[in-house]
DNA sequence: CAGATACAGCACAGTTTGTTCTGTAACGAA
DNA sequence: TTCGTTACAGAACAAACTGTGCTGTATCTG
């Protein structure tokens, strides 16, 4: 890509990335991100159709770094140390949240968290669903396989928003005990 | 109140609650409210100060007498019924939602859920702390108190989006079934 | 070096927003 | 019924935003 592209395309991310942070999304004009970015107008409309493809393209790069390497995890592995959160994904994704990439945690913070965390969600679900494959256990129970997945993925983002809501006072690993706690009982680990 | 001024509102709410079963929140314009509701432009912004407060409003109407009735429940009986899901008052609150008052399942299954499920869950909250409160059933717990308020909260609401989502094919029963099996574990009662 | 291309700057028509004004019709109390 | 009050429709308004098109310039790539 060209390095006029790229330097574009970062400032226009950067600008929107720090709009997020302060305001609402729906009171973000267009103009404000060019202003800000300090770029053309044209420029801006080449790049991105709308203002939501560019929020789009944004979750998109946000989570794509995070969710890959979670993926590339060893599977079910975690379930065999129940009341030891040492190996389990969930504590992986969330040390690699407090990494701080791109200023996640200032997005997932912010008054336009919701849009993130549901983004993180229907990621969360696939990881979910490719973790618990070979284990059996989503099958075992007596309830819908997808609600199960919804479950799990939902509290995960509540336990997540809850945690930065109250400045991450607690460590990955006590959160991560947290959420076990409130999952595990469910599929009788 | 004026004649006058309760049929504007009502025309207005009407208006509103269809275009926001239609359409997304963001693409309405207060153009479209007024024309849809067969208004004059002056009237609206005499009733309401901006979309955002018409929105408010209506959430808030959508959701006081639900929320009402269920307040009204004896407190921390439904403890005593485990496996049996009669007396919860979440059955209560599933009932009441099927009523479709004022299409609330339009609005909750919408493009637009995500506004109204936020508002549920914030008066979930405070109906779960009261429902709680006698039973101290949240202090015997190692968790935090606000964790597992947040967590019974947003399990249900998640639960209730999981119906709707799957056009309500289980009764709100077995729905409740479902709910309780997530959340009476970790309650250990 | 030379052709391609991403860019800034400007202008544009169309839309939306929130406000102000005027005259009319509906209301409610005496 | 009468009369003062009030909600209303309709129109006009400035300001802002949106998406597109145009021109000339600077930067990139081969």
């Amino acid at each position: 890509m060209d390095r006029r592209q790229r330097k574009s395309r970062e400032a226009i991310f950067e600008a929107f990335t720090y709009l997020l942070s302060e305001k609402n999304y729906n009171k973000i004009s267009v103009q404000e991100i060019i202003d800000a970015a300090d770029v053309g107008r044209t420029t801006f409309y080449t790049h991105f159709e709308t203002k939501d493809f560019l929020l789009k393209e944004l979750c998109e790069e946000l989570f794509r770094h995070i969710m890959d390497s979670a993926m590339g995890l060893p599977h079910g592995h975690y379930h065999y140390y129940c009341g030891n959160a040492k190996d389990s994904v969930f504590l992986h994704l969330l040390r690699h949240l407090q990494e701080n990439d791109r200023n996640i945690l200032g997005l997932l913070s912010s008054q336009n968290n919701e849009i993130f965390l549901r983004y993180f969600k229907s990621d969360l679900k696939r990881l979910i669903l490719t973790q618990y494959a070979d284990t059996g256990l989503l099958q075992k129970s007596k309830l819908p396989e997808d609600y199960l997945v919804n479950h799990i993925s939902s509290s995960f983002v509540e336990t997540v928003d809850w945690w930065l809501l109250r400045d991450r006072k607690e460590t990955p690993e006590a959160i991560t005990e947290y959420f076990l706690s409130v999952i595990e009982p469910i599929l009788e680990v």
